[in-house]
DNA sequence: GCTAAGTCGTTGAATGCTCAATCAATATCA
DNA sequence: TGATATTGATTGAGCATTCAACGACTTAGC
């Protein structure tokens, strides 16, 4: 409800954007169409496997399992369905919290994974790793880890005299044409 | 089909791989709920506005609005039906191509973009651009454009002698477990 | 001109995600 | 202890996206 100016994107900064948007978008539809074509998943649901076979036992806690792979409560419960109805994943009881449910990676469920890891991580070399430099690899783990930590720590609308944005330069450029600014 | 040894990820592409995801889902969450509370519209529909209001007329043929948003034209098939039942867009024929259809931004569709945009270009600021220094902003939209570019041409196995790996150290690990090299 | 092939766009089914509501079990605290 | 709040997880509705199939039209080749 401010009523501060609206600081629109200089012409640089929405380049950026929309090609970032642009290079996520075919990205992870790559990544997405091989692991659908070669494993008949989605890579969200790969990712759930993934992080309950690196769990001790291959075995974690509905809410773990949520956090583990940056997903809501109710995304990894309708997808820990679908897959127990494959028989990758086995849910039971939790021993210590009787509200609680246990997610198991089955054999199956693990035979699937590792079938189907060397085309995924083939893709993600074709898709991304093998197209950077080491020192862009590094560079865009450094931006990663910086987009993370601003949204773990979302800081209100005071954050200091100088804000976040005391590394930019306003742009200030007026009331510019809504099409020009409205950035994607 | 090829009988090569798997080039597992190495422990810093590996975390390179996952960070880089989470600051994706991280970031488009945010300016995806941005949209969804300030504008009841997801960022994809925002992106069809933004195309058309960008064109000349502000209305393009179907097809060249999948591919200016980097869509489908099932997607923005359905995504214009939407939008036309909120009165935001409007389509009528082709007039020299009796296939065609023409999908064009109302002035209700207008009025809606330019309301919404600004909150949207703040929470891009807030989400990515104001996070980063101009040098850092430099190498993203460098490795943007290369991430673009590889997909554009997918070339096939026999890219030259060295291929696109040229630049990557083998890692060579033998069979590693499963668990660690699945990548996410 | 006529057929074959390709393009434009839509449709419906299947799948996955989000949101709000709900239930059950546990924590908190007077 | 008893009332209330909180947490763990599921459910179902609603919506977006994908995929394959289709109908309509146009283009290319002969």
């Amino acid at each position: 409800m401010s009523t501060s100016e609206t600081r629109w994107l200089t012409a640089g900064e929405q380049q950026a954007w929309r090609e970032f948007i642009t290079a996520c978008q075919t990205m992870f539809s790559a990544v997405d169409a091989q692991l659908q074509q070669g494993a008949g998943i989605s890579h969200g649901y790969y990712e759930i496997l993934v992080r309950l076979s690196e769990a001790p036992g291959r075995a974690l806690r509905m809410s773990q399992l949520a956090e583990a792979s940056t997903s809501s409560k109710s995304r990894v419960s309708h997808a820990v369905a679908r897959l127990e109805e494959r028989g990758w994943i086995r849910r039971t009881d939790c021993p210590t919290d009787r509200r609680g449910q246990v997610a198991q990676l089955t054999d199956e469920g693990f035979a699937a994974l590792a079938a189907a890891a060397p085309g995924h991580v083939a893709q993600v070399r074709r898709s991304l790793i093998d197209l950077l430099t080491p020192e862009q690899l590094g560079q865009l783990r450094e931006i990663s880890l910086t987009i993370i930590a601003a949204a773990d720590q979302p800081r209100g609308p005071a954050a200091g005299i100088l804000g976040c944005n005391a590394l930019t330069e306003t742009s200030s450029q007026g009331s510019r044409e809504p099409e020009r600014a409205a950035t994607s």
